[in-house]
DNA sequence: GATTCCCGCCATGAG
DNA sequence: CTCATGGCGGGAATC
């Protein structure tokens, strides 16, 4: 059973490409991206999907720190769907700013919570997120007995790498103004330092996350994978939630891989600095702006906001090189779903006071209001929206 | 030759 | 102990 399926053909076919991330990404979500599904077994996707289980971990890592499923218990997520992005981008923006993603601080070396990496001792111990400023486990020399036996410890103990990585790769995009990061300078912040030294090293190696991860989230369409303009080196330029819906509505299977370039009809594509980005260079180098892009979410929903599975007929996905896409946003026959949106009322008014930042806060507002419409547009399905 | 990145060994942690 | 989770990097397919 080891080896690629050989389905007993003369498959000169057989391409990395059938089996990339991205691809089983996409079968995932054709899989799961349907009304009605609200938790997802990874030996049930693992067995659907026909991959080991170290693939499902893998997308189901990135996912998860996008917004689009929760884990829930050993074996089980939580599926949220990608109406569950906007908010984990706002939060990760938020985030982002509380650390030094879009400090002009000169001396601002610490750059992300973690990930250093050098040559010896990879994996130093993380911080553990931020999630909350509460514990106090300051764990002084010695030993410290367990504290909290119970959740705290172990949140803070998942959460290693992939999902991290992610986070931090998105925040990137989320700080700053660019909207185009070349692979080099995406690996230099999420690896180490600017500082030219070692690094290169163990660049290289950790580089196959990044690859990992941008084929995920390019199947989710937050980012797509290009090049940039003058020079020909790899870059990565986020889309946010727009594209996605006009893609699924023309949504032609589009093969992940024979892209390349080919809608470059981007609007906010007309001027980007041919020099690169202000990333490398000396301490002036970290100014990033400041100036959070709100739009990005904005502007989506009123776009045609996140589709969602409709197909009446619940085709389901293939294994060929083609990924199923997740289909169109069509009318739902449903009723309107009044009720939803009062639950969205509610839902709000449980949420907001989460956020101190006046900005965010609006935000949220908006988010709360394209709720709204959306869901009185599309109305039907019957998912109980998971409170946080 | 350089990139991209799949495969799966095996460390680590939960039960 | 077993089983679930997921670093990590060798090395092969692609460019």
């Amino acid at each position: 059973m080891a080896g690629p399926p050989e389905s007993g053909s003369r498959d000169h076919t057989y391409s990395r490409k059938q089996k990339s991330l991205g691809l089983l990404c996409s079968n995932f979500l054709g899989l799961y991206n349907r009304d009605g599904v609200e938790s997802i077994g990874l030996d049930d996707a693992a067995s659907k999907l026909g991959v080991e289980r170290r693939r499902i971990y893998d997308i189901v890592n990135v996912l998860e720190s996008v917004g689009v499923l929760s884990r829930k218990a050993k074996n089980q997520y939580t599926w949220k769907g990608f109406k569950g992005i906007p908010k984990a981008l706002a939060v990760l923006r938020e985030q982002g700013f509380r650390e030094n993603f879009g400090s002009s601080d000169g001396s601002s070396r610490a750059k992300f919570q973690v990930i250093e990496c050098d040559d010896d001792t990879n994996s130093i111990p993380d911080t553990g997120s931020q999630s909350e400023p509460s514990n106090s486990n300051a764990s002084k020399d010695g030993n410290e007995n367990d504290v909290i036996s119970n959740g705290v410890l172990a949140e803070n103990r998942r959460e290693k790498s992939l999902g991290l990585l992610t986070k931090n790769f998105v925040k990137l995009f989320l700080c700053s103004d660019a909207d185009l990061i070349s692979l080099d300078e995406a690996a230099k912040f999420l690896l180490g330092d600017g500082h030219n030294s070692i690094v290169m090293r163990n660049n290289a190696a950790k580089v196959r996350r990044l690859y990992d991860i941008a084929n995920v989230l390019s199947s989710i369409r937050l980012i797509e994978k290009t090049h940039q303009a003058d020079t020909r080196k790899p870059a990565f330029r986020w889309l946010g939630l727009r594209e996605r819906a006009e893609i699924s509505l023309a949504g032609p299977p589009v093969p992940i891989e024979t892209r390349k370039r080919t809608f470059g009809a981007d609007i906010t594509n007309v001027s980007f600095k041919r020099n690169k980005m202000d990333f490398p260079g000396g301490e002036e180098a970290k100014e990033m702006k400041l100036h959070a892009k709100t739009e990005y979410m904005e502007d989506d929903f009123h776009t045609g906001c996140l589709q969602q599975d409709t197909r009446p007929n619940s085709r389901s996905y293939q294994y060929g090189p083609f990924a199923p896409v997740t289909a169109v946003k069509g009318a739902m026959s449903e009723p309107k779903s009044t009720k939803r949106i009062h639950d969205l009322e509610s839902l709000s008014s449980t949420f907001r006071p989460q956020y101190q930042n006046q900005a965010i806060k609006d935000l949220f507002d908006h988010y709360v209001d394209a709720w709204k419409s959306w869901y009185s547009e599309a109305a039907g399905k019957n998912s109980p929206e998971p409170v946080s």
